[in-house]
Formats: structure tokens, sequence, C-alpha cells
DNA sequence: AGATATTTGTTCGTATGTATT
DNA sequence: TAATACATACGAACAAATATC
């Protein structure tokens, strides 16, 4: 009998406490809540204390575990040697939106699902960037533009500008002074992207009609938001999507027609 | 097979054989490769052989280790018992929000932030419901309302309230059809529930008018989701939201004005 | 440069709690 | 209720990494 003096009840609160969740997992969220609470930022240092077995009345294994846990969340990271030890590390945007296509990979969203969020977003995104962009920033969007204003002469030059386009719209989430709106657009761009769905549409020959009211909404967008006119920008962005929206909703309903060609 | 012809620790033997990889992710890719090329679902059992310590030869604590991994990237789940095991899940909505969580605390938005998607997404949530809900889902739905009907009596008892509210759109926001704008709303009241601004906003007394307005929302909200009017569900939706947002900010710059009290 | 001390990481065997039959 | 099968937790010993002297 090892007699462990408490053993692992906590604070000691003995009364009934059923405890469902497992030991790691709740130490692991006791170690999150006192980062937050203390308002530690990356590439502090975790006081030893926090995560010391001993202090926290438990074993070692059980105390790596939890460490581990919020190292695969990518809250810490910790290094060996003397001075070594646990540290608040942050996450960058890009692991964050590859875990979540990840998380989707199995019930993948369909492409109505996609746009319902998209053109209540992008509008939104647009509206929030009159008058805010700098020129630097400005620049880069039409910059962006120029890559397929071109005619396409080949099917791999036609994926490219597709693909392009979607950056124009990347760039925009990046300008974004709101980065939650600008995370989320970038995640729905990554959920595109990664469609294999979207991907054969995208191989398919843009319809001219499609193509100019493409280049013609983003020019138009530009102005508006350089004229500092958000509520134009965001009805231009939001037609936009509905046009996009219902060019991909056919092109698919013909892809599944014809898998063959 | 059973017994390992060496430890874990070979007596000499560093050259040749570099053993850079640790053990338990060998296995766990080992069983998720398994997993994968067999075609198991969500919800299969897992063969007992494949996840075997002896069959595996090597030991308990180290498959634990292998499995917990498995575990942690959401693949796996165990159940305790006879007739328990491992099973094949599918990564829980839960966890990949905690990853979220993480990747925004170390620059955490503004309400103004949070509140400019939610106005734009939970309108759409809502809309999307209209006619859509099982006389299940309408069930727990009015019995989340119901929890903050009444008057609360206590500091703790209004912030629990608080708390039932914003479960109260986290139900809905798990009814969604879209279970991708279901999952982005979810994510906006985690960090909301997060917030520490918010959480002091919350310990503080709700004036009546707001109570009232809130309940008021609800109601009228779940008889237009009924009637199947999905465009007056929207149009509550935002009035609610719109009116949540300046009651928060109001909060805000109230609770920053006065940090003593 | 090299030995040493310090800290984290890995793996084992064993004990204990818990849910199902 | 008892038995059983399984997950969970513990402690010890070993290994690797790294800063300091």
């Amino acid at each position: 009998m090892t007699d462990r003096p408490e053993g692992h009840s906590i604070g000691g609160t003995p009364p009934a406490t059923i405890r469902r969740r497992k030991r790691p997992d709740m130490i692991a969220d006791q170690i999150r809540e006192r980062i937050v609470i203390e308002g530690l930022k990356p590439g502090d240092r975790v006081p030893a204390a926090w995560v010391s077995p001993e202090k926290l009345g438990i074993s070692r294994g059980t105390c790596r575990e939890a460490l581990k846990l919020l190292e695969f969340q990518g809250l810490i990271t910790s290094k060996t040697g003397p001075g070594g030890g646990v540290f608040v590390s942050s996450v960058s945007e890009r692991d964050a939106i590859h875990l979540l296509d990840n998380l989707f990979l199995s019930r993948p969203p369909s492409i109505a699902d996609i746009y319902a969020l998209r053109k209540a977003l992008e509008p939104e995104l647009a509206a929030g960037l009159a008058g805010q962009l700098s020129a630097d920033e400005m620049a880069r969007l039409q910059a962006s533009i120029r890559l397929y204003e071109a005619e396409p002469t080949s099917a791999e030059e036609e994926y490219a500008q597709r693909i392009a386009e979607l950056d124009f719209h990347a760039e925009l989430a990046n300008c974004s002074r709101n980065k939650l709106l600008g995370f989320v657009c970038n995640f729905l761009l990554s959920l595109l992207k990664d469609k294999t769905e979207c991907r054969a549409i995208y191989l398919e020959p843009t319809p001219w009609w499609m193509r100019d009211t493409g280049i013609n909404y983003q020019v138009r967008l530009l102005r508006a938001l350089m004229a500092g006119d958000g509520e134009r920008a965001r009805k231009i962005m939001h037609e936009h999507m509905s046009e996009a929206e219902k060019f991909m909703l056919e092109r698919a309903v013909l892809a599944a027609a014809k898998p063959k060609a």
C-alpha cells in the first residue's frame, strides 16, 4: 500500500465530488487558467511551482501528461537543461488553420455552407476596411488583381489565376483591423482551397462573363475602399459573394453530372 | 516477441540505430495507419489485438501513452468496463475550439470585434433554423430559457443565468444544419465566456430592462422559428445582437472607469 | 574543450478505481 | 452483489539535452 498522505484528492474537497473528468485534463485546465489569469505572454517562463508535481500533489507521469496536452494545444513549449523549463508559446494562425482543416476533413462542409458564412462575413470585412488601408496595403491589393487581369492562355494559368483570386481575399483578410474577422475569413478560404470538389471546378475554364464580372467587382471594391465608402464596399462584396456562390454551385452540379469529362 | 530481446536501454549501439522518434509516437502512427487502411469509421471498435501491449511488444504504460496521443488528436476515445475498449471517434468540436481559444489568448479580440462577427452570423444561424427544429431540439431550447426566467436572488445565481443565456445560443449553434456555421458561432461564444473582461461584466447585476428585453427576444425568436419564418427570426436575432453589443460595450467602459467597485 | 549539474523526457512494473456483466 | 476487464494513476530508474564551470 503506497501510502500517499492525501493521494489524489487535490484541495481536499471530499464531499462527493464526482470526478468524471480525467485528472490530466483537469490539471491542464488549471495550469492554463493560471497562465490566463496571471496574464503571461508568449515567451514568458511558467513558474516551476505551477507545474511541479509535488506542489500539485500528483505524480510525475500525470503532470507530464497534462503538460503534453498543453503542448499539443500549442500553448506551451518546454526546454531541457539548466535554466530550462516550461514556457508560454504562441500558436501561429497558420498552424491553427491547419488543425482546423484536419477537423473538418472527416465531415467537410458543403460549398453552400461555406458561402453562407462568406456572404455574411466578407461584406463586413470590406466595410471595415474602407478608408483604413495604408498605401502599402493598397499597393499589394492592386498588384494582386493584376495577376489575373490578363486573359489566361493555358489551363495551368487559369488555375493559378483562380488561386490568385482567392489570395486577393486573403490579402483583404490580413489587412483587417479586426483580427478575429480576418482569421475566420482566412479559414473559410483555406477550406475552399482544400476542397477537392472546388479544385476540380477551378481546373475547368471560367466563362468570360464570370471572369469579367469578377475583375469588375474587385476594381469597384478597391475604388470604394479608397473613397472610404464602407457601405458601397459592403454592397459590392455581397454581390460578388452571391455571384461566386451561384457560379460554384452551378459548376458543382455540372461536375457531378459528367465526372468523366 | 513477448519480452523484447533487450530492455529499454541497449548497452551501447548508439551509432547504428538512431532512434530519434519516440516509441509511443511510432506506435500511435502504426495504430492510426491500421485504422485508416482498414477503413474504420467513427463509432467502430478498434480490435483489442491492435492495441494490446503484449501483441505490440511494449509495456502497458507505453501503450497507454500511444493511445493518449491518438486521443489528443481526437482520433479515438476509450471506454471503461467489460465490452469497453478503444473506439474510433471524430475530432470533437470542443477540442478544436479549445485550440482556437489558445490562439487568441495572447492577442484577445475586443468585444467589438467579437460582436462584429456575432451580428453577422447569429442572424444567419437563426434564419437557417426556421422550421427545421425537431421537437426534441425545441424542447431543449425552451428548457434553456426557463433557466433564467426567474428573477435572480444572488450574485452567483445572476452569473449562472448569464452563462445559461450564452448556453442558449450554444444550443442554437448545435442545432444548425450548417455545421461550419454552428462551429464558428460556438467559437465566438467560447471567446466571450473566456474573456476576463466579460466575466467581470457578468458578475455585476444586470439592469431589469436588459433582462426583460433579453428574455423577450428569446421567446419571440423561438416563436418565429416554430412558425418557420426565417426572415423574422433573422431580424429578431440581429436586434438582439445589437442590443447585447451596446450593453456589453457600455458595461465595459463602466467597469474600466471604476475598477475598485 | 570537456566534465558536471540540472532539468525535462521515456518507459517500466504495479496499484487502484470504476463500470459492466 | 460479486467478479471481471479495463482505464487510470503512481513511483522509480533510465536517457537525453543543455548551460555552466
